[in-house]
DNA sequence: ATGAAAGCGCTAACAG
DNA sequence: CTGTTAGCGCTTTCAT
């Protein structure tokens, strides 16, 4: 093999098949129409030259990438992480691969990735939450291709929507706890200004809140997000100085949730006994953790797979005669567990 | 308008801006030499028209890509994440952008994985672990492109490794039990099969304990990896169970070690008083649970920002003249705190 | 600092 | 089922 140097083309398989390069292409198609025995030979000549098909020629000629760009505030956060998963397996049968990026809640971020990613070409494109910098709207709104906007539902949507009201969410949980005879309640959050659903479940807080007539001053801000676990004992520090009186604390997650746990354990408070907490998210410690955390769940896979499959259909159809932008809603569900 | 069907080209905005599609070319790179006077206005032109940089033909052209594969077992565990994260901002003046996919600790899903992306013809690929199918080895080997096996240290490597030892990590914990006294240790993981760093972990407990002359016997599979909270439980259920006796349970994960401990509250067994549990990982509930966990730091974020020092050094000399294959060790650290 | 020509490796479109 | 021709949108290379 003289020419051993260079990493071989469809041009070499196919001299050593004895084919043409477009028969070469079929036969490395799924559905293409080359007889059986083609294919074999064709597939032997790749393998024995090592030939690895090269997906950015297609992608220029066909101007098919087969990505899909979906972008999430944090990789770790086991909630995105089970929409991604999701999404991945309602995909598994199309032939799109994920391009995944991840902002650190801050939309200026998101901007860039955008940006990147749109260059890239992509066929659809998928995002977390429905606040975005102008540029980032007016980029996606021109990029031509599917978006798809979730885990919130925004009043002036881009294009799809497969979400669901945080606010709502957190009313039920509010509802709940005021059924049970609590009035004091406090909210356990991050600052306001970049984790839009956050802020929301905040806004969910007070409106349920005020809706039973109660006051809804009790609010902790646990600094900028992801608001974890430590941040969460923190907070509980913090609500218990100011309002010894609280009964209860809702926290933006489980993991904050399983922090004001822990706080109130290590003063010796008891969980429900003295205070309740309500964590959100349904992560698996919210389940494991002693007592068990009473949380909502926000169905994450179910948004991950409502997604995958909208995406699926949507480019099914070529451009021109896409259905109406379509807004999907999952249902939260609060799940009653041990600590209130 | 009357092409406003067609996204625009380099053509567009340099018919636009009155220059050369190659001038715009240039304008749209960080060094090449073009006046600010020409750039200024191919933007402005690119801005009006909307045009958006397409990859796909730059990529086919340059033989360039931009893309670092990088393969993790797991999207939704935080320490991959933070290798993930790490390496991100390692590389972000570089300008690699990440391809991220996840196998599910399954290495056909990895040799599927690695073929595919292959085909995205990055720049260089990382992956997890150094055990891999033969199908696997060969693809990279052959794929011309540096590759990098991380999170262990493979006796025989593809390429280069950033890793560490599992097997001596878990060794240094095995010796802060002995050296407390403790003699009848268990060790709580996964079915050995798919998640060989569990593996080399089970098997350091095993050599460990020998060395000091005691019985590596008590032993829990906790099925399929990951062994998560819930399985951790279970796991240690188990083990008191069969191991009554038992003093001390190490953990292959945090999470599983967050169970074990739960099961030991639910059950009115001391930590660390009737027995000392440890876990792997530094995951953030080792330090905020009560008590906390005893754990083994792999410095997660480490790994990531070697590799991806590494990649960089390694990209910027040409195929040719690249140095031999290195082998970067991270040391873990045993972090003793209150569960024994 | 800018331009002209050629072509990266594949596949759309058409032909047979 | 298979082949031929042309070209996707950029950038390499060589000029100027």
């Amino acid at each position: 093999m003289t020419r051993s140097a260079k990493t071989p083309t469809m041009i070499d398989v196919a001299q050593r098949a004895g084919v043409s390069p477009m028969t070469v292409s079929r036969a490395f198609k799924r559905d293409a129409s080359v007889s059986d025995d083609t294919r074999r030979k064709i597939h032997a000549a790749a393998e024995a030259l090592g030939y690895v098909f090269d997906s950015t020629a297609s992608n220029l000629r066909s101007q098919k990438t087969g990505f899909l760009a979906v972008i999430i505030p944090s990789l770790n956060n086991a909630n995105f992480a089970d929409t991604v998963g999701a999404m991945t397996t309602q995909l598994r049968d199309s032939d799109l691969q994920i391009l995944l990026g991840y902002t650190d809640y801050d939309i200026e971020e998101e901007e860039r990735l955008v940006e990147q990613f749109l260059r890239r070409r992509p066929e659809a494109i998928v995002v977390t939450g429905g606040k975005h910098t102008g540029r980032t709207r007016r980029l996606l709104q021109n990029a031509g291709i599917p978006v798809v906007e979730t885990w919130d539902l925004p009043e002036d949507p881009i294009d799809n929507v497969v979400g669901f009201s945080n606010a709502a969410a957190v009313g039920q949980m509010v509802d709940h706890f005021v059924a049970r005879g609590l009035t004091r309640i406090g909210f356990i959050g991050g600052d306001e200004a970049s984790d839009t659903r956050g802020f929301d479940r905040r806004r969910g807080f007070v409106a349920a809140m005020r809706a039973h007539g109660l006051t809804a001053d009790r609010l902790i801000a646990g600094g900028p997000p992801p608001v974890m676990m430590r941040e969460g004992a923190q907070a509980m520090a913090d609500m218990l100085t100011r309002w010894p009186d609280v009964q209860a604390a809702i926290c933006v997650s489980d993991l904050s949730g399983f922090g004001a746990l822990t706080e109130c354990q290590r003063r010796g408070i008891a969980v429900p006994g003295d205070i309740s907490i309500g964590g959100f998210g349904a992560y698996d410690i919210s389940a494991q953790c002693l007592p068990t955390l009473t949380t909502i769940d926000a169905f994450s896979s179910e948004i991950g797979r409502a997604t995958g499959q909208l995406v699926d259909e949507l480019l099914r159809n070529p451009a021109r005669d896409r259905p109406a932008p379509q807004r999907i809603m999952v249902h939260p569900r609060l799940v009653v567990r041990g600590s209130g």
